[in-house]
DNA sequence: TTGTATGCAAATGGTTTGCACCTAT
DNA sequence: ATAGGTGCAAACCATTTGCATACAA
């Protein structure tokens, strides 16, 4: 990718360096991330940026869109950066955190069978919590080592 | 409600004289509340009954399935009695915070669209958010002169 | 030039924990 | 008797904020 796409981690607002190193550790990650994370790997190529401009950046990310929260892990948010327009959910792998994007599995019928009870659902979350196919793999390998 | 039926808070552990008031708060609230909303019913009731006692009675009962958590409101952890047994989803109405339960809305279709994307469904979370029929009432009122 | 972003450090606020004392079982 | 519960206060820790300075536009 070139320099410029950093940009639209941001939407329209500026573009600086601690912004730019960043937007390029953002998209070093496989999969979520907590800001505490994020902080480090920004550190290891940009020492001077502070956690608070972090904090700020992913605020200002998530408002453009360009990066999602994706639950909690051991009381810290956890975000991924999201390349998928519309409303959609994510997939978590509980082994390596890496997240994938699905199609929204409530159809028609919730909406319908909700209403059932005079609730009218104006937002929902769903995340999907399980096992990649290579956790999956790693996993049934150690299972009769390691027992259940 | 007879007071033996207070024990059903917290399983098997001891009931104290701190965890009756607190069990008692706990069903005096309609829907979803907070640690620190617990912590003021507590004390009107029991001013010395401590915060620490009431976040670890919260830990207890969660555990003991008598609460469950339903997401979190301004950085708080969201708490609602739980009296419904297996596994079902909440609808949460952002008017008054009252809680209902619904049937999972998830069918055996995801598990195996999901499969498709050779990832291994284990758990899931999913919260409805929206508006109860008294709120939803209530806003279709006042919705010409406020707008939006 | 000027409004916005940054860095630092301190503040915030929900939640947890250490510890000595108390109490249900 | 004793494991488990309590109250207090301090510790924790993720996140936010105030403020003077730096910089993208």
């Amino acid at each position: 990718m070139n320099a410029n796409e950093n940009h639209s981690h941001f939407g329209d607002k500026r573009l600086t360096a601690p912004r730019r190193a960043i937007a390029a550790a953002v998209d070093r990650f496989d999969g979520a991330f907590t800001v505490d994370e994020l902080v480090d790997a920004v550190s290891a190529v940009s020492p001077s940026t502070g956690t608070a401009t972090v904090y700020r950046a992913v605020g200002t990310m998530e408002a453009a869109g360009s990066l999602e929260r994706v639950g909690s892990r051991d009381g810290s948010a956890l975000y991924v950066r999201c390349c998928v327009e519309g409303h959609h959910h994510h997939l978590v792998c509980t082994g390596c955190w890496k997240v994938s994007h699905t199609a929204c599995p409530l159809g028609e019928e919730t909406t319908q069978q909700v209403a059932a009870d005079s609730f009218v659902v104006t937002e929902h979350e769903i995340t999907l919590y399980g096992l990649c196919a290579g956790c999956a793999a790693q996993r049934s390998q150690t299972e009769d080592s390691v027992g259940g």
